[in-house]
DNA sequence: CCACGTCTGTGCGATAGCGTACGCAAGACG
DNA sequence: CGTCTTGCGTACGCTATCGCACAGACGTGG
């Protein structure tokens, strides 16, 4: 940390560095130099972003925080990326937080300037870009439930997230099948469900697994159910109409 | 399934039923109803999809298979959503697999009608578009190695994705900070470096971590790192003329 | 109605990681 | 030069989950 090392440019972000010639020269003049210490945060859960951010030389920690305190890293961006997707994405914010994990620089576009490359596509791919935004949070958040749950309330945040998939209160699904899914043993998931069936809340044969009483699933699983279904609602509102 | 229940109409997908009018007109004809049987595998690792699937009734897991055959579930995907995004996001295929675990029905699409409507779109979109792909890879193998891995394992990962995105062997970073990134106790990788280090693969003191043998941290640590530096390189390639 | 395959229950030792608590050493700072 | 803060080492009991093994229970097909 000589405090000469020459301060890094655009193209040694190798998104900018790929950028053709036009584009390159439209945005160079609205890409802002900045530093990036240790510890700083570029975004928060929820917020909207109003650049995104290119690193050079540092590192930048996407990661979730949970309702005590407890965090997981989701992924990591350095100089191979771009941190804001959810603004080209079309969701604006996300429910994890950015905060830079190895000091150095990194330059930042207003987010009108990415905004304005995904503007001329039709309805359609704002669509999907949506629909893969929330999808993205439920691989994050499957990501922290890994990490921090227990197999009891991954079990019924995977049944919640299964009947929000369904009509009905009934699924086909064997207990196997299930720890297969969640990456568990079989013995497991039978004693998780065997003290769900005992509390009232699901009813289960051979394959079957009815589910008596929602309320009480939600209320036995982690925050990272409510995480999901929130985003997917706020990205795919019932009503909606493109 | 008193095998009388009327087959569920393309609408029966929120995506679908989404679409404005022109569009929906204009896909109609291609969307061809589909029975998705338990089990049956819509794509492979590495596979070229041919068509996406709108689920109706079914479910359909995103699944990730790890070499020794464990698995874990990364999302999944119901009548809310499509099956297939890599193929609009431009990377074709991912590492994952993708398996129907209820049984049901859908529609699937040809791959050129969705490749259709991202096709007008500029060079920049689809930079962004591969890379949010890439994150997306790195999402998905958090949540396998948070399942399946050791926190020995994890360390060596993280601090290979760390590595790959800075220049030189020295990452400034306490141990402290690690554990909340890989949400585990502190104590936990001091053990764990303590015995990088002892083999020699590491130095460190007081916050700043060398790397002496990068081989042979890729040696200790899971698939899992191997599979995103591959998918980044896949996508993103060093060479990159957008 | 019998037999077999599938699904679920149970038990037991092993272990990885947790929570907590405390000690020590290296730098920072006065 | 002494003190304080920060970062790292270690120890110990605890719990969730694993791996394995086996037993009962249901249902389907011959």
């Amino acid at each position: 940390m000589a405090a000469s090392s020459p301060p890094p440019g655009p193209k040694q972000n190798q998104l900018l560095a790929a950028l053709p010639p036009t584009e390159w020269k439209r945005w160079l003049p609205q890409l802002e130099a900045v530093d990036l210490p240790l510890g700083e945060v570029l975004y928060e859960p929820g917020n909207t972003l109003s650049h995104v951010y290119f690193p050079t030389t540092a590192i930048v920690s996407l990661l979730y925080v949970m309702e005590n305190g407890a965090s997981a890293e989701i992924a990591v961006v350095g100089h191979e990326g771009i941190v804001g997707i959810s603004l080209f994405m079309g969701g604006e914010s996300t429910p994890s937080r950015a905060v830079v994990q190895s000091a150095g620089h990194g330059f930042r576009l207003p987010s009108q300037a990415i905004k304005g490359e995904f503007s001329h596509s039709g309805p359609v791919m704002h669509l999907l870009l949506r629909y893969t935004q929330a999808l993205i949070t439920q691989m994050a958040q499957t990501a922290v439930c890994n990490r921090h749950h227990s197999l009891d309330q991954q079990l019924c945040r995977w049944l919640l997230l299964s009947l929000d998939r369904l009509e009905g209160f009934e699924l086909v699904m064997t207990q196997e099948l299930i720890a297969n899914m969640l990456g568990v043993r079989r013995e497991g998931v039978t004693e998780g469900a065997l003290k769900l069936q005992q509390a009232g809340l699901i009813r289960y044969a051979r394959g079957r697994i009815t589910v008596l009483d929602r309320p009480g699933l939600e209320g036995r699983t982690c925050e990272c159910y409510a995480v999901v279904k929130k985003e997917y609602d706020r990205l795919l509102p019932p009503t909606l109409s493109v």
